[in-house]
DNA sequence: TAGCTGGCTTTTGTTTCCCTAAGTCAGCGC
DNA sequence: GCGCTGACTTAGGGAAACAAAAGCCAGCTA
């Protein structure tokens, strides 16, 4: 990590994934209609409703996340309705699901009702509470102060 | 999850804890400087530079940080320089490491350069890749399909 | 004590995000 | 074929976030 540090200035966050990762939903509204998605809401009312947006914005929102990959605009018809469309999460998108669950935790942890949390995610398996954990590819589970961050091979010069 | 869709209109997202969570860290340019934190950047110029964002942006910022308790900002005094701030990462930042994690990890497969990632985030005991993954209580490894959300206990009434 | 440097603040202007209110359009039920 | 409903789009405007350029101030160094 000092080493790392001391070559910091010497490149761009030009090629910064976190930077990447934040163009696509680096915004409130984005995010939100990603847990609604995640929720298993489909329907554009519903979304802007639930989300608490307004139509217009619900709707840049939802075009920027098909064009995004994140989200699957179909067709679909219930009986005695007619045709219409869907928003549901491709892999790309459910591929955020740990970013939502990280952010969930942490604002059941500082930022929740006395109460307690209005929503509790589970194993359906098993039942019990599910969190996002850092874990090393070598299987242990990694606290922060054992997080070591390295220049990687995309590395640019500033 | 459909006995939850079914009801979810029954109850407003005033108690969303990822609303919440996104009212402090919702916004691109703190997550970088929480980044930047993560990265062991103390210095307010080193922030705003390697953020790439300009002053006043970075000063404001980092004041909401501080008064948010995610940063904390203290005197320290290198040998022949004059005493400055610096802003460190407190408990409640570092527990939003796994969101950047997450992040990082959606980039890095989504969005990042063809050559690769341009930082590398692993455990510093053994050396081997980290990622945010998700996991119960019960310790299973959860993939996306196997999440269930329910009601809890503060829940409102819309 | 005069200058330099780090760490901001002030000013001004642009862009992005979001709102409300109203309008459009396609297709099903009647 | 007429109205209704769901799914948007259009128009107009306010607030927040950001940038560039410049100024301010404290405290080392000389």
């Amino acid at each position: 990590m000092t080493d790392f540090l001391a070559q910091r200035d010497s490149w761009s966050t030009a090629n910064c994934s976190i930077a990447r990762a934040l163009e696509v939903v680096g915004n409130r509204t984005t995010l939100l209609l990603l847990r609604e998605a995640s929720f298993g809401t489909r329907r554009f009312d519903d979304f802007a409703r639930r989300v608490g947006v307004s139509e217009p914005v619900a709707a840049a929102r939802l075009k920027q996340l098909v064009a995004d990959g994140l989200l699957d605009r179909r067709p679909y018809r219930e009986p005695g309705q007619r045709t219409r469309d869907e928003y549901v999460l491709t892999a790309k998108g459910r591929d955020l699901l740990p970013v939502l669950v990280a952010l969930r935790q942490w604002g059941d942890a500082y930022a929740a009702d006395e109460v307690g949390p209005s929503v509790l995610v589970t194993h359906h398996d098993c039942g019990a509470d599910v969190r996002a954990r850092l874990r090393c590819d070598a299987g242990h589970d990694v606290p922060a102060d054992e997080l070591a961050v390295l220049p990687g091979p995309g590395l640019r010069p500033s």
